[in-house]
DNA sequence: TCTATGTATTATGTATACACCAGAACTCGA
DNA sequence: TCGAGTTCTGGTGTATACATAATACATAGA
């Protein structure tokens, strides 16, 4: 095993900091996985660093949610419960359609050019099939519209929801017969709020969700099923 | 000077918890304003522990948002802007009126009781004029209504963004003139929760926001005029 | 065989020590 | 008097050492 997970940003930054980005990344990514401890001394010989930074970092991965804390037992990678994923998309729901709504009355004129390019982007990654591509694409899409809020709490907020959802990602984006659906919605998402129609943005963005949600919970069940029989 | 702020909680809590809920409040009540420099011994002999507690809390309150980290230089308390404010709120409106959706959808009688007794509660504080009692009236009620939404992520986003303004709720709460207007805005919401009208509830949440907005930025520009005044 | 208790190990919680950078103060020269 | 360079101090960044709680394991007793 021994899963060696590298420092790869050589960025100046706190070690703290790189610590922690490494970490999240490690569990966004699924090399960590869910209920996995994190063991101080075991990461700190791992990333060639004292326990100080590794715990620092830890905090700051608690309070993002995407680790638990047990009392002195240390850390383990927060395990996504059906429930506690049905909570977060109920609150992204209400804060893309938010997000659509304010670009509609923000966005500049240069922006709705970088949306619609964002939107050809991705219809271009789709007709590949690197999941990691086409993911890409489509956050590079999203993080247009909130950026064009201008409102950088929720910006920050949206990108943590987004986060928690993360490792479930490839679901959507693996399924080809998704494909079409997926740009058909970027597609509505990006002429609302080209014609900065916020009823109509709002509503499409709620859509994208709700469907997201739909392909990730019956994911979730396929895997928990699949774990319940291997125990027989 | 030298202010004192006390470990008043005896819980049998990690010490970086009990820092870290101690110099929040002391931040969130005012004690620690905003620009003010949190040194680390000092603050470790103030509360007699050592660094590695107060540098963990620090951490958990940079992710929060109520301290900015200065690289080299050491954390000092989130200075409020106008505009990081109005971001708050942007984003509060949002879940505010989520809550108040999905609690007319799922709030249970026994609950709706509970409601109205502390939407009486508050009637009563706001007869007296003790700004504390009157806050915590206030707190109770919403924590309600947020509870009642049975999302416990939506629970712990509203309440970070409320935190984010505490400073300023002595503002419309102080303001006699305000009372009548707080109570009868409470006193829509819980009857739109009462009688399960979703839309109705909304549209109320969204008008309680309207107006502490309102109140908070005109004092933040009174503040702010004051200081400017000063100066000269 | 099962339970309970004691011990050893392991990892966290906390304190402290050292390194290093940044800013303030100070000196020297023009 | 002013400015540039230098030293010095105070603080953060990081590593390490020590204390303590929790777990696992082993052993003894019923």
């Amino acid at each position: 095993m021994e899963e060696q997970f590298q420092v790869d940003m050589n960025e100046f930054l706190p070690l703290r900091d790189v610590v922690f980005n490494t970490l999240r990344k490690a569990i966004l990514t699924g090399k960590l996985k869910p209920g996995e401890r994190l063991m101080e001394v075991h990461l700190a010989n791992q990333l060639g660093v004292s326990r100080t930074p590794i715990r620092e970092a830890i905090r700051k991965l608690e309070l993002e949610g995407l680790v638990i804390m047990i009392p002195r037992r240390g850390a383990e990678v927060a395990r996504i419960t059906e429930k506690s994923l049905k909570d977060v998309l109920e609150v992204r729901r209400a804060l893309d359609a938010l997000s659509v709504e304010l670009a509609c009355d923000r966005i500049t004129e240069e922006d709705i050019e970088r949306l619609l390019k964002a939107c050809q982007d991705f219809e271009q990654a789709a007709r590949g099939n690197d999941a990691a591509v086409i993911a890409k694409a489509d956050v590079d899409l999203h993080d247009i519209i909130v950026e064009a809020t201008g409102n950088q709490r929720l910006q920050q907020l949206v990108n943590n929801l987004s986060e928690q959802m993360y490792r479930y990602r490839f679901v959507y984006i693996k399924e080809e017969s998704q494909h079409d659906m997926l740009v058909a919605e970027h597609r509505e998402i990006y002429e609302s709020i080209a014609s900065r129609d916020k009823e109509r943005a709002a509503i499409a963005a709620r859509i994208h969700i709700d469907n997201q949600e739909k392909s990730i919970i019956n994911q979730i069940r396929l895997e928990n099923e699949s774990r319940l029989n291997k125990r027989h």
